[in-house]
DNA sequence: TCGATTTCATACTCGAGTGGTAGGAATTTT
DNA sequence: AAAATTCCTACCACTCGAGTATGAAATCGA
């Protein structure tokens, strides 16, 4: 339940990119726009161009832009893409854990977390951040103060 | 977003002390029953009775018990009492992180991810896994095979 | 073709976290 | 007193997180 330096400097770069007037936009420039180390950058710019969420040039005017229309890339893309699947238990898939006697349902409770969690993380797409225009169901969700209540 | 085997083994653990008709119910009977090392299961114990949640005593019908109805425990205050905060971003709670510039809005996003995780994990209880019982909304979520399916 | 710029690949470090194990001390019952 | 059980401290092997360093490969302008 933890997210990552790799996941959050992901998904910030990317919407810096998609803010960017330029195009392409340099490593060095994301680093200083962002605060983010920037040969720790480039390792991050590694792996989404693995998965194939940016594409990349060398040289003077080299650098890096996205690989398809901001709205088509979810925050869910990005964490798959630097960090595996979004929710493990105990190293497996949640609906590869298996239980004996009467624990059996938590295989469920698992599955229900990793359904919430998708909704939230696969409706909210880079543009949507880039752009200020969250979803409205997400919206509602942070608009309860006990939301940012820290139980 | 992994869920550990201290959280998992943890869990377990109280399912199986709910579900017991002898109390208090030994480490090593426990260890068996959902087959977990029963010297690692002692140091999860250990994290439980500091959190409250169960008590103990020594000696020759000696054991575990829980510390307030199976009903009044859910498994983000197990998390919590194993593993600390149900979500952090960077090693920070997620309503103190702060972003600069474009993606000032990715902090609502945590903190919506926040409140779907405590929407499942508050609202499950040690009672209702032992008893098969998830919580209608729940219930719902599981219930489409795309829940299952692996994206 | 030269040189400057930038990405790309590899390897390394250092500390913290995960999942255990081992030995023995303290407590409780018989 | 003896047996059973929890409890405490320490330790270990491995992986992961976050970051650094060095240099090779590509690309551009001149």
């Amino acid at each position: 339940m933890h997210i990552s330096a790799k996941v959050d400097y992901a998904v910030r770069t990317l919407v810096e990119i998609a803010a960017a007037e330029t195009s392409p936009v340099k490593a060095e420039h994301l680093a200083g726009a962002q605060g983010i180390p920037h040969k720790f950058l480039e390792a991050v710019l590694g792996d989404l161009r693995r998965a194939g969420l940016v594409h990349s040039r060398r040289g003077p005017d080299g650098g890096y832009w996205l690989a398809k229309p901001a709205d088509e890339i979810a925050v869910a893309d990005v964490i798959r893409a630097v960090e595996g699947p979004l929710a493990s238990v105990r190293g497996e898939r949640p609906e590869e854990v298996e239980y004996d006697g009467a624990a059996a349902p938590l295989r469920d409770v698992w599955i229900a977390v990793r359904v919430n969690l998708r909704a939230v993380l696969e409706s909210v797409t880079i543009a949507a951040i880039a752009s200020a225009e969250l979803p409205g169901f997400v919206a509602e969700l942070t608009a309860d103060p006990q939301a940012w209540h820290r139980r």
